[in-house]
DNA sequence: GCGTAAATATGATGGCTATCATGATTGTGT
DNA sequence: ACACAATCATGATAGCCATCATATTTACGC
């Protein structure tokens, strides 16, 4: 079992003015810390200092990177949401993933469209659209995953399965009990299986 | 065009204590005010001056009635959930109904579920208890209401059809973009009825 | 009718948070 | 090498929020 140290405090402690290749990186470090933090605990309970101090950083620092909290928000989502590969999916093992208690267990290092999505009705523009554009290439990246199916009924199944896994996570993790929270991903992933199936074999 | 009245202040100026039935309308209104300002802008965002004054009182009284903000969360959630009725659903009318730009845009009178179970994740065991049997109450009411299945694919049916409606709800308000929102809904809503109309074809 | 307890109002309090101001240190272009 | 500017640390500040303390009025049991 291999131990990764994940966790770095700042380089060395009294280097207050760092290069530009330090910078960038601390930057992507704020990016990474913020993404995992707002999907496991949303972004009103995630504050600067916390993003900072998880980051190797003090809170003072952080309004040379970002011009606000909410340009923080903006700004993490569009980092999760493009750094998605645009490759092809297995839809199959796709969907075994992510309909998955161990996915519903780790919100944190999991989907940011579960962990983020509702909370994001609540953000600015900026954040709405960053979310927009993610979407619309996550249904593409479903639709192309789906060949089997007419073209015509391509984009209804993206969408309608994508609806069924984003929602069925969400009402996994929201729900108290483990037995019905399994069954929630369990048996959304057979419908979707069998809705699928039927339709390509149409 | 019917305009009603729906705001209503203290009933009197200065009347400090009230009688019971008065102070049980006086709960019954926290509850509902809450749960309205709750689904439009989450948990977290709602002040207890805020839902107090909204019912039309003042800050200090609250902790006569709940004990703590969590609490009225937790009562709030159970308030809500358990005053869905419990009769039969044409699935149809109720899918046209839920998928539907008014639900949509009008969060705060819509579907608790929809508007909160992403927030629940984050709440103490006592909300997440009341969101748990509001989630098994559904998934019975949608099995009822899907007569034209197998019975043994008739509570995977209900389960993968609530996770659509729940997670398109959540997708279409999250994004910016009216033409890809009104899709989303639109489309899943195509989605689940080829579903359920291929398994009951079976 | 009367005293008491209940219901709500008014008014703190302490903690947390986003944001800003200032200062120290040192890369970087010249 | 030097000056400048960039980067981060330390340390305010102002506002909001949950919760509590106390005062005020009045319903309700006797």
């Amino acid at each position: 079992m291999a131990i990764m140290i994940v966790s770095m405090g700042p380089v060395e402690k009294f280097e207050m003015k760092v290069s530009r290749e330090q910078m960038a990186e601390n930057r992507r470090r704020i990016l990474d810390v913020a993404s995992r933090l707002f999907r496991e605990k949303g972004f009103d309970a995630v504050s600067v200092a916390e993003v900072m101090k998880a980051a190797g950083l003090t809170h003072g620092g952080f309004y040379g990177h970002f011009s606000s909290k909410d340009d923080l928000v903006a700004e993490t989502i569009s980092y999760v949401l493009s750094r998605d590969g645009d490759g092809g999916v297995d839809l199959r093992a796709y969907m075994d993933e992510y309909l998955a208690p161990r996915h519903r267990d780790n919100a944190a290092a999991g989907c940011p469209t579960a962990g983020l999505a509702a909370d994001i009705r609540h953000q600015t523009p900026a954040a709405r659209a960053a979310m927009t554009a993610g979407l619309r290439s996550q249904i593409e990246r479903l639709a192309k995953a789906l060949p089997n199916i007419d073209a015509a009924d391509r984009r209804s199944a993206a969408i309608g399965t994508w609806a069924a896994m984003v929602g069925a996570v969400i009402l996994a993790r929201a729900v108290d009990d483990t037995e019905l929270s399994d069954e929630v991903l369990e048996q959304t992933r057979v419908w979707i299986e069998a809705a699928i199936g039927s339709a390509s074999a149409r």
